[in-house]
DNA sequence: TCTGAGTCAATAGC
DNA sequence: GCTATTGACTCAGA
């Protein structure tokens, strides 16, 4: 290893930068001058480099640069108007090109050194493609056929070099191929949407593809040349159900404008002026933002280089082509190349993922500093597993957080080392014959090293492939021999956990002596806990030992493990389909997928055609179709597998009664050592018995099967995203009476279960929204609670562990006594947080506000008058109150979203129950509602009745007599009932000049402008007349809730079409 | 910037 | 000691 080379300038027009192991050639488009503009990389606090000359580059900047970019190439922004120009290099580029391998030559190649790494060998200029001309480039890539490899692709690098499995960096940075793949993809996918803007006669090209055959071909008529980024991508994704493309109107591929023509593609070039149909861009990028649940805000920042609030104006508003300036048609360029390769959403969704695991990150790190002394070295390894948190931690940003991050990688290899000494046998194997690579801990630079990794890689994706082919083998099969537990067997161990009871042991002192290592009970096992932030979507494990299961999670094995469960739950989800007549119409559009594949474009459409336009639905209309998306990708021979596993299936969740664990399979109690490992209630779902005993089984039972995260591949949130309808309310219910029933608290449910403290569930648990009402992540508890009850075991853990918890509590009382001083803490849980902190933090902790009756009876009285107060408004009322404005904003946002959503129940309970259980979901659901009555009603009641008849501040009012009024009307008029009426009374309660006349009219003019008076059912869906002192309260609560509706009618009414409306 | 969703955690109440 | 309540907060979307 000589001296380093530096990146060279290749003229006026031309800048070489190595990255890691990729290179980057940008150019400014059509410029004559500099070519390099502003190099940012985020993560270090939005530093900012300009690099004028390549002189400014020294070697210590591109050290840093590289150091920094091998774990977070995700930040790396090119110049917004470069062209880039990925590739490999390092020892593929020796192995490529005699020559150009002569002249590698290493950055900081010491091998001494520790930090930072070596960086990659650098190709030599001659070696960069764009040493040449554009329009040499240009020529070249436009002759070059499809069978040969790409000129600029180092020669001789075949497909096998460009696999999921990328090179790692000089031996050290061991992450996670996957990782690295997506950071790659994604890096690819900014840098060339970043060039997008490149205008006609600029030229793209993708190194990276060996052959052109895999270029998209293109839409006819498309016209519109796109940069091939899915040509770029180095292996097609793994089939997965809910990734997959689908034949249809909504796909990515079959995208009307993202997809270039083929010669477009041959060319790569981009041409730039012709018409896009931006409404189409917009409306597809919804879709699958939604579909893959991610972000606009996340979307915004990886791919467009634009803030949240700008996405969403361009895809709720995208204007038309031919209004855009050059610079607005930018974003939906880069939305149409985002578009176009499903490696581009499947990355951006890992990010998404990992971001929004990095969300959770303070309260693990809070605990974490809590317990420093707690935090291992695998802790920290794995800790450190999720790249996204780590860049974005405040200290990131100086040559300390490099120093850090270089140290925290070094550790994760060494971990990783360690891991593939006893992990799959492939790592084994790996390990052995990679000789300096991974497992040599990348003391070395050397191109040995290189090429001993990159020989690593591919014998990990062989493996991977190898151990999923089996599995693959089994989904595609339609033979019904295949048993749940087979496939379960088959499918490797949970990769995601979806809470780790570590975090929960860790924050409590209490809990924290429980760590014993005698301790029986998996979450008291500290070193096999899986952090909570590992609970990404994106599949890959970063267990808390630092292990990096990458066989088991990678995209290919999660989506192919999935097949079994997605298959069994498509089921359960298709027969719920057919339970459904408000989905018949896209049950029909199914089946008949279902029964011929060619028949798809997208049937779907049919159907489609016959409901709103995706981009009219709102997010409860779309899910019907996103669930038969990922039904028409995924294969459909499973069903006789699903069916006899159905009928296999045994009985929901026992009671105190019959919760004495179930004689064992071999398997299950191998699953259950090997769950007991990570601690996971869900994953130790051992053996998964779903139901069918139950007459009512099916659609909206608590039994309903679900398949068991991690034994199945899929994550909770994939879980979640792909349930099946389930009814909350019996949900709840069921638990409420197996926590009941066995004396186990709510706390501990929480914790455990669902990773949520006893305030959350009691709220969750008493006031269930519906299933349609709730986001993704307010499914997430549901569907652990749905899962724990399928587990025979469940009630035997939790008591397992509330006796250890009592045990361990004693124990630190007894030694407390004995040191002189008494625990000021109870069990842990309820005051652990007192009994941890000194009284000085106790002193500094802001005092919870706590509203007098008076101050609240004043608040709901002006809710009642306006409950989106202006902002003068809630200065007003704080003055009078002696509140904060804050107080009284959080107050009006806190109100309107338990008003409503007590309505949901109270709705639900007027409507004569809830799903179709045979315990009668809704008879014994008011039966423990009643029995919680006051407190459940507690909140609304009080805002309306309390307000009205107790307190008489309605009665002060001359409208708050018209409660009374309202109610005869409405329990007179039974299902007549206007919302004019509703609405004259509810605004009657504004006062005078306040929001009546305006509400009413509002209300009116929808009820009329909208024939068939829509809006009455959607308001008033309880409908007949009130029988009983419930349907009166109901009514109540509905007209509190009156003026909320209006307020948010007649916003939309200045926006929408009200026919549309949805509430 | 506003809003809703989801949640935490202090506190009230049983 | 348990659950319910509720003010405050974070996050994401419009």
């Amino acid at each position: 290893m000589g001296q380093a080379n530096l990146p060279e300038w290749h003229g006026d027009n031309c800048f070489v930068c190595p990255l890691v192991f990729f290179q980057a050639v940008a150019y400014k488009k059509g410029c004559n001058h500099k070519c390099m503009g502003t190099f940012v990389w985020g993560g270090w606090q939005k530093r900012k480099t300009t690099l004028t000359n390549l002189e400014d580059l020294t070697k210590t900047t591109l050290k840093r640069l590289c150091s920094f970019l091998v774990l977070e190439p995700l930040f790396c922004w090119l110049p917004h108007n470069a062209l880039c120009v990925p590739f490999l290099v390092g020892s593929a580029g020796r192995k490529g090109t005699e020559e150009s391998a002569a002249k590698e030559e290493t950055l900081g190649s010491d091998p001494s050194s520790s930090s930072p790494p070596p960086l990659p060998s650098l190709p030599s200029s001659s070696q960069l493609p764009m040493s040449r001309a554009p329009m040499d480039l240009l020529n070249t890539a436009t002759t070059t056929s499809s069978s040969e490899t790409h000129p600029f692709t180092p020669t001789g690098i075949g497909q096998d070099i460009y696999s999921p499995v990328f090179p790692l960096v000089g031996g050290k940075m061991a992450l996670n191929s996957l990782i690295q793949r997506q950071l790659l993809q994604t890096f690819y996918s900014k840098a060339l949407q970043e060039s997008s803007g490149i205008h006609s006669g600029a030229l793209l090209f993708t190194p990276f593809t060996p052959t052109l055959s895999s270029i998209p071909t293109s839409t006819p008529g498309s016209g519109s040349a796109a940069i091939p980024l899915a040509a770029s991508s180095p292996q097609p994704p793994p089939a997965s159900p809910d990734m997959a493309p689908v034949n249809g109107s909504s796909t990515v591929g079959s995208a009307p404008s993202p997809s270039p023509s083929h010669s477009d593609a041959t060319t790569g070039s981009l041409l730039d002026g012709e018409d896009m149909d931006t409404a189409e861009i917009a409306r597809q990028v919804k879709e699958q933002l939604i579909k893959h649940n991610i972000g606009q805000r996340v979307f915004g920042h990886y791919v467009l280089g634009l803030s949240q609030g700008s996405v969403s104006e361009i895809l709720a508003r995208p204007k038309p082509w031919n209004k855009l300036t050059i610079r607005g048609k930018e974003p939906f360029h880069k939305m149409r190349q985002f578009l176009a390769d499903e490696q581009n959403i499947l990355a951006l969704r890992s990010i998404q993922g990992r971001q929004r695991e990095g969300s959770g990150q303070p309260q693990l790190s809070r605990v974490f500093q809590d317990v420093p002394k707690r935090r291992t070295l695998s802790d920290t390894a794995s800790h450190t597993g999720n790249i996204t948190a780590r860049v974005r931690t405040p200290e990131a940003g100086s040559d300390e957080a490099i120093k850090s991050i270089l140290e925290q990688a070094k550790r994760e290899l060494q971990v990783q080392k360690v891991d593939l000494s006893h992990a799959q046998p492939s790592y084994a194997g790996l390990k052995g014959g990679g000789g300096g690579g991974a497992g040599s801990g990348g003391s070395s630079g050397s191109d040995e090293a290189i090429r001993s990794i990159l020989e690593q890689a591919r014998r990990e994706m062989e493996a991977q492939q190898a151990a999923l082919e089996p599995i693959l083998k089994a989904s595609s099969s339609s033979s019904s021999s295949l048993s749940q537990r087979d496939l379960l067997s088959s499918t490797l161990t949970a990769p995601l956990p979806p809470y780790n009871p570590l975090v929960l042991s860790l924050k409590k002192p209490a809990s924290a002596l429980l760590s014993s290592p005698s301790s029986p009970s998996p979450i008291l096992d500290f070193s096999s806990g899986v952090k909570r932030e590992s609970r990404s979507s994106s599949g890959i494990d970063m267990s808390a030992d630092g292990a990096l299961r990458v066989g088991r999670t990678s995209e290919g094995s999660a989506r192919s493990g999935n097949a079994g469960g997605v298959g069994y739950w498509r089921e359960q989800w298709w027969s719920n389909m057919h339970t459904d007549s408000r989905r018949s119409i896209s049950n029909q559009a199914g089946e008949e997928n279902h029964n011929q594949e060619d028949s798809k474009e997208g049937i779907l459409g049919d159907g489609v055609s016959r409901h709103k336009p995706w981009n009219k639905l709102n997010q409860r209309n779309r899910e019907p179709y996103l669930r038969m998306q990922p039904w028409l990708n995924g294969d459909q021979g499973q069903n006789a597998h699903i069916q006899q596993a159905q009928n296999q299936a045994e009985s929901t969740p026992k009671t105190s009664a019959s919760c004495s664990p179930a004689p064992e399979s071999p398997l299950s109690s191998a699953e259950e050592s090997v769950n007991g490992l990570t601690g996971d209630p869900l994953i130790s779902q051992s053996s998964l018995k779903p139901p069918s005993d139950d007459p009512s089984g099916g659609e909206s039972q608590p039994g309903t099967p679900l398949p068991v995260p991690g034994h199945s591949g899929l994550s909770i949130q994939e879980m979640v995203a792909m349930s099946p309808e389930l009814d909350t309310y019996a949900i709840t219910k069921k638990v409420k009476e197996v926590l009941t029933d066995n004396n186990l608290g709510q706390r501990l449910f929480g914790e455990t279960i669902l990773g949520l403290t006893q305030g959350s569930v009691s709220d969750l648990l008493a006031r269930p929204k519906p299933w349609h009402k709730l986001s993704l992540k307010g499914r997430e508890p549901f569907v652990r609670m749905q899962l724990w009850l399928q587990d025979p075991h469940s009630v035997e853990k939790l008591m397992d562990m509330k006796r250890l918890e009592k045990k361990a509590y004693m124990k630190r009382r007894l030694s407390s006594l004995s040191d002189g001083h008494l625990v000021d803490g109870g069990l842990p849980g309820s005051d652990y947080v007192q009994g941890s902190q000194s009284p000085g933090q106790q002193q500094l902790k802001k005092p919870r506000v706590v509203l007098g009756p008076e101050e609240k009876e004043a608040l709901k009285k002006a809710y009642q008058q306006k409950p989106y107060p202006s902002p003068k408004t809630i200065e007003e009322l704080a003055s009078q109150l002696n509140l904060k404005t804050s107080t009284v904003i959080n107050w009006f946002h806190n109100y309107r979203s338990r008003i409503r959503r007590e309505l949901f129940i109270e709705e639900i309970q007027a409507a004569g129950g809830v799903g179709t259980g045979s315990e009668g979901g809704s008879p014994s659901l008011r039966g423990s509602k009643s029995g919680e009555g006051d407190s459940c009603d507690g909140t609304e009641s009080e805002g309306t009745a309390e307000t009205r008849h107790g307190l008489g501040i309605g009665m002060e009012d001359p409208r708050g007599c018209k409660d009374h009024d309202m109610e005869a009307e409405s329990e007179a008029g039974g299902s007549n009932n206007s919302p004019a009426q509703l609405d004259c009374t509810t605004s009657g309660l504004a006062g005078p000049g306040s929001s009546c006349g305006q509400s009413g009219l509002g209300l009116f003019g929808l009820t009329d402008a909208s024939s068939g008076g829509s809006a009455s059912s959607t308001i008033l869906p309880a409908s007949g007349p009130a029988r009983n002192p419930r349907d009166n309260n109901l009514r109540k609560k509905k007209a509190a809730n009156l003026n909320n509706i209006i307020h948010r009618l007649e916003k939309a009414a200045s926006k929408e079409d009200p026919s549309e409306w949805e509430f």
